[in-house]
RNA sequence: GACCCCAUCGUCUAGCCUGGUUAGGACACAAGCUUUUCAAGCUUGCAGCGCGGGUUCAAAUCCCGCUGGGGUCGCCA
């Protein structure tokens, strides 16, 4: 039976780094059909936090990787010092005041990673190793091994950043008589920098990508990407069709530099291809969190709007940004537009267009193109001179979708309105 | 510093195991097409096997060394 746990510490947020290793055990455990254990790891009662253990299910949800088991190892400390008890009493362990603390046997052992290969290690090198603290909480490496024992795990896939813990905890499954786990170490995550991810390379938790307008699907895909590669040069894959093809040998050994930009355009795909209505829904508690939505709204009106953006919203918080002056009442105008404005000389022209504009009874794309385009010939212009200043107008912006989709979904009553404007106010 | 690991375009990677490819794809970048702007889309271009030795008719691929990068060295996890 394949059993495989991501062990997370709940002393902060589900960070990039801990989603690709919970991602890729999921992977496993799906592939191998095998079952996928949650196992927090809050030994450290200090450092560990509600609110961060709360998040990283969240983020797990979020991130669509369902686990079978949850364990908290907080609810276990009984068991591990029964074992701490058990080492001493074979005098495998000997006890430091309340402490106990392993006797490192001095030998060469040999470990078979499924990613690397052949790993050897010298244990002479290594001290005596704290099994039970003072304060009679467990080790990491102690509980990590007594509870992977005991919860049948078969594989441990975890970040590189653990490889030299291996030798150590071999050598505790040695002292307890257990038989160990294989292993697999993924390569780290970096920043682009190349040094380790931190804030200050970017954002590391998983909640920030969301909050920043990233869907799951996206984020998952490009950590998939990140070691890893289905083949057949394909780039946008999803879970269901990972699971076909993953196989955790074919994971690369080198760590791998996180690219916002990389996952920015994934992000952009996968917006691109979702239907209207779904995105739709994405978009609104974003919208509503900017008090551009309230409850109640146009549906209709929103998907419309969330249509003409779709090719030009990489993110969700894009389409805020973009597309703002759909829900805004007035829009401010920057200095550079308000310039643009001036230059453009076009304001007789425009007073034109808007007179015409209102006379119309019914507002659409065909009906204010067919009027503009009137207009336009009537005085002799190209269309350029007059789009470009009423999109400005209309918009407060210099690109955006075509002029009169713009023009139908802003509605008569605020075109007519925006495009009264006193050009040297 | 000691120990462990790693090394293909700027970045993510395919190819490596089982030597013979014009070293393929993607992001980014550049150009063009399209066009009311911006995107999207399509086409094209730019760019890589870290270095040095072997082995071999032949090395990105196998071996060794160097260099470079990463990780660990807590009664944190």
């Amino acid at each position: 039976m394949i059993k495989v746990r991501f062990a997370p510490s709940p002393t902060g947020y589900l960070h990039i780094g801990g989603a690709r290793t919970a991602l890729f055990n999921w992977l496993y455990a799906r592939a191998q059909g095998g079952s996928f254990v949650l196992r927090i790891e809050d030994t450290d009662q200090e450092r560990s936090k509600d609110i961060y253990l709360e998040e990283i299910l969240q983020s797990m949800k979020w991130l669509g990787l369902q686990w079978e088991e949850l364990y908290k190892q907080s609810e276990r400390f009984d068991i591990y010092l029964e074992y701490a008890q058990k080492l001493i009493q074979d005098g495998r362990a000997y006890r430091d005041g309340e402490a106990v603390i392993l006797s490192m046997p001095q030998q060469e052992i040999k470990l078979y990673d499924l990613i690397r290969g052949e790993i050897s290690f010298d244990t002479a090198l290594l001290k005596d190793e704290v099994l039970i603290k003072s304060d009679k909480s467990p080790t990491y490496s102690f509980a990590c091994v007594v509870d992977d024992a005991l919860m049948g795990i078969s594989h441990v896939i975890r970040g590189d950043d653990h490889i030299s813990n291996t030798p150590k905890q071999l050598m505790i499954y040695q002292a307890l008589g257990l038989k160990p786990p294989k292993y697999a170490h993924l390569p780290l995550i970096m920043g682009e920098d190349g040094g380790r991810l931190s804030k200050r390379t970017g954002a590391v938790a998983v909640t920030d990508y969301k909050r920043q307008g990233f869907i799951p699907e996206a984020l998952v895909n490009y950590l998939l990407l990140l070691g890893w590669s289905p083949g057949n040069n394909q780039e946008k894959i999803d879970l269901k069709a990972a699971i076909k093809k993953f196989s955790i040998k074919q994971v690369q050994k080198s760590p791998a530099i996180f690219s916002l930009e990389k996952l920015t355009w994934l992000n952009a795909q996968y917006i691109k291809q979702m239907d209207a209505g779904g995105l739709t829904e994405l978009l609104v508690p974003f919208l509503q969190e900017r008090g551009f939505l309230s409850e109640v709204y146009d549906g209709k009106m929103l998907e419309n709007s969330v249509k003409l953006y779709q090719s030009r919203m990489p993110t969700l918080v894009d389409f805020c940004d973009r597309a703002d002056f759909l829900f805004k009442d007035r829009i401010d105008f920057s200095d550079e537009i308000v310039l643009k404005l001036k230059e453009s000389g076009q304001e007789q022209n425009i007073s034109v267009l808007r007179e015409r504009l209102s006379r119309l009874s019914e507002f659409s794309l065909e009906s204010t193109e067919k009027i503009f385009r009137d207009v336009v010939a009537e005085l002799g212009l190209e269309s350029a001179d007059l789009v470009h200043p009423v999109r400005m107008l209309l918009t407060g912006k210099t690109i955006g979708p075509g002029l009169f989709e713009t023009m139908a979904l802003v509605g008569k009553e605020k075109t007519i309105r925006r495009l009264n404007y006193q050009f040297n106010a």
